[in-house]
DNA sequence: TATGAATGAGGTTTCATTCAT
DNA sequence: CATGAATGAAACCTCATTCAT
């Protein structure tokens, strides 16, 4: 029985995944089995483990591809091919999927955990993530409102945006009625208003 | 041992839950076990259960009631004393106080078991005390702000602001050195701005 | 504080037995707990053990008295004040008593003890008392009826009824609202039309 | 260790009742530990559990099926190949088997506990089945005894032979020698005598 | 490769009993 | 004598993981 070709392997794991993304955010991590996800793809708890470590790599593994992609751009904002409105709409709408709860579970899950352990060492690569996200958000309003920022600090306002962002996930997570979108929204409304304020009363 | 003073009872208490406090935040509350807080508080693990029904109980006793006084003062808005704009300082400058970041964590560790549980039960009563300063926000907003929030859907806007609040808590216990009461600073200064703004062009 | 008069220790049992019955029979002996009888007895849970080594021996303190009144007069039919029929339907009046499911309970407690230990000893102080009353029961009714019993081997109708008695008070225990006394009823007319037909069809 | 075959399933799931049949009865259900079965069956305590729900229902599955097929017999009086006598003298005479005590034994276990417990949901399968054999005691009294049953309540009398028969049983279990059948055939022959009286006297 | 039966560690909770006050 | 806080043993059950087939 051996051959199998790579495409099948492949076409295995991705059920896999979708299988336990799917039980993953209804059940949640902890408490769903692998004998469910196990069922909910058609095949045996046994057989999972020829494609996952373990259950904690699997979880690992549900983690969507398409916010990295999110996040690729705004750590690169000079290669942005989106304005800030435009990105920061992409990435709101993003928490609207479903999978983005198993995101925050897993992402809140290791960030636990490196606190627990109270060693700077595993907060290092979050760290790191989060400056150079909120470095893009900075380049990025900069470069669209310039002027339009005046008595503002860039910069803290863009750390003030991305807390606005991860305390959206978090609320997502935990009232899924809850809007990411619509609270983004009112923020943009609210910083058009404020540069539009700003803009008018600049020295002539 | 019969017929222990009130007081006594209270700091048997209260050492119970500094003990739990530090083993939660080290193993994490699924982690822990009741006879190592039981050992780190001297004490036998049958003792605890004369003061806390549960695990589940004890760990959310583990909150500090400092910060249930601003949480208070938020859900019932109007016997505020403070305005809006006051309110928001206190509860943000109370962020860079020491115990908050452990606070946030045991907040994140029973958020994340009840929906790992994936039961709505856990998260109710998370869900009512969201919803209740988010109404309060929204109260002392519309009763400050009134015409310069023309344009705005205050409750949304309320909501944004809850989830700033949540994010500006957990960057705070990833990135210590981060300052929440700096973030609002700028979120302020922005909402001033748009307050303006639509007054000024408010219709005659 | 020493030096209580007897009458007031006698008291305090007594109150402890009655609350002791209470709760037995309300939640059972395994469920009720030191502390729901202390409480019913209005006295702490260590007080009980002034007058009860342990749970056990309060809950076989709990047997009724008034039982083993009748027990005995079984035994020893000869001093018998009642006839057969009259004693009969008192002691399975008894049987309508709260307390009797408390006394069953016990009773079924120790015998399975004693057929658990698979030796006779334990089971030899049962076997005793059941013989006894058989035997009391087949001298009454010799004694009563006479010739009315022709044909029928009197002392192994004495064990049937020795069954009929204990299944009655199994029955009642599993199923309160069954009735004995009802049941001996039917048992009694019975036993009166065979004895009729029997005297009618006896030889002259 | 795949793909069993059904066979070796059941062979398992009948290891394990003969196992536990073993240990209930020799230390009770309540003393004996899922561990001690698992040991006494030569497996893990966690593989019980693909076969039995819980402790509960294993114990449940002790009682043998033998005696399941005359209950059943009680249950569906119309569709009785017997006569009320013939089944009757089947059912006490299957008392006289060895492995009657032990079912015995069992069944008292298990009503001890649900009286203990003191919920009735423990008790209610249990009165479900008396109830349904009393009625059909009664039922095949009437098919059969008709007019000789005048004067007696026939659902009571019904109750009153199945109390019997549990004493029966019972006095079985702590007497081995007593002979359930032998009492059965004099209370039969009450039984005939009573009904021939009714008979003879019967209105012309 | 897939199967799925078996493993076995591990922690919360109860409550009879004790004994310091 | 009474109190009632504290003790501490004890066992069910789950489920990720393994491995014989």
């Amino acid at each position: 029985m051996a051959r199998v070709s790579d495409a099948h392997l492949e076409a295995r794991r991705q059920s896999i995944l979708t299988a336990a993304t799917k039980v993953f955010s209804q059940k949640g991590i902890a408490s769903a089995t692998m004998a469910e996800i196990a069922s909910e793809a058609g095949i045996s708890p046994g057989a999972i483990y020829r494609y996952f470590e373990n259950k904690e790599t699997l979880a690992r593994g549900c983690m969507s591809e398409s916010a990295e992609a999110i996040q690729k751009a705004w750590e690169n904002p000079h290669a942005a091919e989106h304005s800030f409105n435009e990105l920061a709409r992409m990435t709101f709408a993003e928490l609207n999927s479903d999978e983005v709860s198993v995101d925050t579970q897993m992402f809140l899950e290791q960030a636990l955990i490196a606190v627990r352990e109270g060693r700077d060492e595993g907060l290092l690569p979050f760290k790191e993530e989060h400056r150079q996200v909120m470095e893009g958000i900075q380049v990025l309003m900069k470069r669209e409102f310039g002027e339009g920022l005046r008595g503002l600090d860039a910069q803290t306002v863009g750390e003030a945006l991305y807390s606005f962002y991860w305390g959206a996930r978090l609320l997502k997570m935990l009232m899924p009625e809850s809007d990411p979108l619509a609270q983004l929204n009112e923020i943009q409304k609210l910083m058009s208003f404020a540069i539009q304020q700003n803009l008018a009363t600049s020295p002539q």
